[in-house]
DNA sequence: CGGTTTTGACCGGCGC
DNA sequence: GCGCCGGTCAAAACCG
């Protein structure tokens, strides 16, 4: 089962990697060009832009790239936007130690982008910060701890806040060699990658295969 | 019937 | 020391 994501407007099915956007338009949540895609990389906890912390500033139109102390890199002087983020990406990756998130935040309907990915839902849950409820997913493959988790913006909830935690120690089902990567771990297909994607490879779902290794700290209850 | 999602409970960390 | 909050688990419900 590949096609399947939960809690969606049917209608908004993205059977094959499509976002719907706000305006009605069906994008490719890969293609978004990044124009509607600002990322943000996030010391932890550092999501909340809106009261909790500064740490975080919205990117307006220039893209930014978020370092831990709370400082932006402006991106803009590269050639492009995909040379932007992989600048962005690799300047970031170089001041910021491995192991920590990387945050986006893409204007969609959809909460769950196809990253070429399996992942399945371990968790749902509101927190205090955001009206809005956070799903935590966890990379389905076998040993793999990447984490993920999806949240919409407070203040615009036609955005979505999607994190990256940590590193896959496996290839990608698919496109591997088009991935974006901050700290090996890939973020965003490129555009050479989209039109050889399957139709989702995102999946959600929680046997007990996958948490063996992962299995509470406390073995409570 | 098997697989997936939902959701309440539990746990640990952090701040006061 | 206590309470709050975020993150995770797992049983139950749901769906194809």
């Amino acid at each position: 089962m590949d096609d399947h994501y939960p809690h969606e407007n049917p209608n908004l099915k993205p059977s094959y990697n499509y976002t719907h956007l706000t305006d009605g338009t069906i994008t490719d949540p890969l293609s978004l060009d990044f124009e509607l895609l600002q990322y943000l990389m996030l010391a932890d906890h550092g999501i909340h832009d809106h009261d909790s912390t500064p740490k975080i500033r919205k990117a307006s139109s220039e893209n930014m790239i978020m370092t831990e102390e709370g400082s932006a890199e402006s991106l803009t002087g590269a050639t492009s936007r995909n040379d932007s983020i992989n600048i962005g990406v690799k300047k970031a990756a170089e001041k910021m130690g491995v192991g920590h998130r990387v945050a986006f935040r893409t204007k969609s309907e959809l909460e769950v982008m196809n990253d070429g990915y399996k992942w399945r839902k371990y968790g749902k849950k509101s927190v205090k910060s955001s009206p809005n409820p956070r799903n935590y997913y966890k990379c389905s493959s076998g040993g793999c701890n990447v984490k993920k988790r999806v949240e919409r913006e407070r203040e615009d909830p036609s955005y979505v806040i999607t994190t990256y935690e940590g590193v896959h120690n496996h290839d990608t089902p698919s496109c591997s060699d088009h991935l974006l990567y901050y700290n090996h771990t890939p973020l965003m297909l490129s555009s050479a990658c989209r039109t050889n994607l399957q139709p989702t490879t995102t999946t959600h779902y929680n046997n007990n295969n996958n948490n063996n290794n992962s299995s509470r700290s406390s073995s409570s209850s």
